[in-house]
DNA sequence: CGCGCTTTGTGAACACGTGCACGAATGCCT
DNA sequence: AGGCATTCGTGCACGTGTTCACAAAGCGCG
């Protein structure tokens, strides 16, 4: 029979979900929860429960009816399709206050990212160790992506310096960016490239928070931007 | 007349790309250019020219036709818009790795946000300075909020002691909270929150990678996962 | 002063994402 | 074994967001 390749493509929207789903699955699993439905997840997730099994069901059928997923199972499912079976190493470029965060918390390790190395371009912030692992000269920036088989590269620079840092990534090798610094990117056709802007998300707030109705005159529904969950 | 309240709502999508246009429009000002046209602003941000004239006008007629908008003007009304005539000073719970760091970006005071405070429930983290900001206890988190006038918050603690910040968060007064701890907050009706999941981004990043073609084999436009920029 | 060039502002078509509502499948209970 | 309660999978309608395409508006030049 022919391999199954050319899986149907998931909508950006279920993609970005996934993940949540992902986490809470794990969660649940970890507390000896053997099945859910898409009521619980989507309770869990703070989203809807339509929203879920159609999210679910691009990876196709594995609930069952009248009784819902199998949770490790659809750990396994959901995990294949993001493509966690295996980990991804990342370099993180940047050794300042956010690299130094970034390559500290334990959460990118245990969630399938391990650091495989941070670089930066002062020689005055080469040799310090962070979270286990040294900060090294840029100049040692293909050496690392090269012989640990990194694809996934995070820019942690001051913005003057992330135009630069993305180039030697992409010349380095890797295909992914994951960048933190407030500037646009231009990279070469075929790189993926995610932004993370701390400030935008707190000038939404601000947009938000502006327009708010006096306290004391509550609108109706006047809640949330989008990305967030209520009670 | 009438006082023009009840601005027009703006849409969602349109909010989160202002504060894009608005650091791209600042720069430009530094850079002593007066006038941009929208192909010009589209290209800086990586969209569409057409979208950015769209957006634009949720705000108002504030271009000149055949010759583009006015930065300093635009930059001000953009400003206006989002809520950043004034400054929101922010509180951030949890003086962890990641905590640390946000009160020792700059970008944050920079772009209006100055912390106001940083707390944390660990006896041992009270008293360190960080960023020329105190850590101070969590019992203290109230006084802060009253007396800094602070209707932001920020949730930099474990996952599992997030729920319990955003709670006294609320109890505080506050009424947006930008989120960092990987768990859908549940927050009372009328609490803004945004979340930011670093390893949630990281994943996305991996299914992208991992259905990317093999090396050789190029798929025409299999770019991007959406909110990244290409050259 | 009018003509042509440029660029905005927006109507309309299209694409994408969401949520309802319901048929179909399954397990359980009698 | 049959009926009932439960929950999935999905067609469909709706809403939101994106892009095109073009008329309207302004500028500069002859």
């Amino acid at each position: 029979m022919p391999v199954e390749r050319v899986r149907r493509r998931i909508p950006e929207a279920t993609v970005a979900r996934l993940p949540v789903y992902l986490r809470i699955l794990v969660e649940q699993s970890n507390e000896e929860v053997e099945s859910i439905s898409s009521e619980g997840l989507a309770e869990l997730a703070g989203v809807n429960a339509a929203k879920v099994r159609k999210d679910l069901s691009y990876l196709g059928s594995y609930g069952t009816r009248g009784v819902g997923y199998e949770v490790a199972f659809l750990v396994y499912q959901v995990r294949r399709e993001l493509g966690l079976t295996h980990d991804w190493p990342v370099v993180i470029v940047g050794a300042g206050n956010l690299g130094q965060a970034l390559a500290g918390y334990e959460g990118f390790g245990e969630r399938g990212f391990p650091v495989a190395g941070i670089v930066d371009i002062e020689p005055g912030k080469v040799g310090s160790v962070i979270g286990g692992v040294r900060v090294r000269h840029i100049d040692e920036l293909s050496q690392i992506v090269q012989s640990r088989r990194v694809s996934i590269g995070v820019v942690a620079t001051p913005p003057a310096a992330a135009q630069d840092a993305a180039e030697r990534l992409v010349r380095a090798g890797v295909t992914s960016i994951l960048n933190f610094a407030p500037v646009v990117l231009a990279v070469p056709r075929g790189i993926s490239v995610r932004k993370v802007d701390l400030a935008v998300e707190l000038q939404i707030l601000s947009y938000y928070e502006q327009r708010r109705v006096p306290v004391g005159l509550h609108a109706i529904g006047s809640n949330d931007s989008g990305r967030g969950a209520s009670a």
